[in-house]
DNA sequence: TGTACATCAGTGAACGCGCGTTCACTGATGTAC
DNA sequence: TGTACATCAGTGAACGCGCGTTCACTGATGTAC
């Protein structure tokens, strides 16, 4: 594989490394120059594969909606409770999600990449997340679990919720006022908790 | 005050150059050249009075949540209500203030800033922030509207749920996925509605 | 009130750097026959 | 199976640009006497 004249997959390393940069350095030190080095590439090697940074950027976004999805489905299947209960995990994932793959999740909901419109793809990923929560809250109340007002209003407000601490979480608005104790984990669990209680029918 | 040699507040003027950047080509394109060029002042002046882009970005973070700080308690007031009533619009505020000043609330969660331990100022003017809400739950505690409950844990949720709703707005999220209907402002109440069903004692 | 002097605020030229982009190139891979 | 050829993927040099930073400078302002 090494030596080799042709990488093989570079458009995976370019991810890959892109990811490590954002990591590293932040999201703001994402260059396509920066990217191509890190995979250990010419700097114009990328453009065979991604047109510009944006281009690389919603690749980066789209396959991070895809992951948080799978990770949303995997702790849903996991919980195997009620309707409620897989509804309430894959708020927890959300947060979990970001806390894990903080790179990913700066990148999804990055300002470069906030128009998902001009690329399908994009759009079906992030679209993916959103049905699954939609779909969680509609079985719940199907069961009867969750008050039957419009599931959408119901799953912006499960998603702003989660979405809100994730962000704060990540910029460390929680560090310095004694909110941050135990793991994300269990503060995405209490807030779900809270939540509930204002969802029930 | 035109044609004068000392500009008489460049700190003010080189602020608004920088909100102004903000709002029309996004955080990432405020560079401190940028900023002189736009206040009309040549490219070393703002040296004179930010050590770096940092500073300058600092301050007008703890301008934002000063402002933010005075929004949110001129709404208050006006609500004129229960603690319930003043504190859901503490909440309402902090949404129609992204939706107002989507600069200031941009410069004020980005990453570069995020960080407030090295600036009292800025760490001060976001604690008041979080102060008013606390003291907005406490006083409704004790009026018997919320559960007593962890203050704290209870922020937590109503500012996640807030912070959420206001950072998807901003990142234009919500815009095709049919959950815009109406104004921020609406939809925040909507939100707080929710929200404070799963407050009661 | 006036003068001398120190300090402050803004100028404009210069520098080195990393960036995106273009280009002719070359090695590797795939395909037609 | 072998050969010829087209296409694909990565190279390395070159370019112009905007950036932060430094510097000697100069005009404006404030203060001591």
């Amino acid at each position: 594989m090494a030596g080799r004249y042709h990488h093989g997959d570079l458009p995976r390393a370019l991810v890959d490394a892109a990811l490590a940069i954002i990591a590293d350095e932040g999201i703001g030190a994402m260059t396509l120059r920066g990217v191509a080095r890190r995979a250990g590439v010419s700097h114009a090697a990328p453009l065979h594969h991604f047109r510009d940074l944006e281009a690389l950027h919603r690749a980066i976004a789209a396959e991070g909606f895809e992951k948080l999805a799978g990770h949303q489905r995997a702790m849903a299947e996991h919980a195997k409770g009620s309707a409620l209960d897989r509804f309430r995990a894959i708020g927890i994932a959300y947060v979990d999600f970001a806390e894990r793959e903080p790179a990913y999740f700066r990148a999804m909901f990055h300002p470069r990449v906030a128009d998902s419109s001009v690329d399908p793809t994009l759009a079906a990923s992030a679209g993916a997340v959103f049905d699954l929560l939609l779909d969680a809250i509609r079985t719940a109340q199907a069961e009867g679990q969750v008050t039957a007002d419009d599931p959408k209003e119901l799953a912006l407000v499960a998603w702003s919720t989660m979405h809100g601490l994730a962000a704060l979480l990540m910029d460390g608005q929680l560090d310095h006022k004694g909110l941050l104790r135990g793991d994300a984990r269990k503060l995405a669990a209490k807030l779900t908790n809270r939540l509930f209680l204002g969802l029930r029918p």
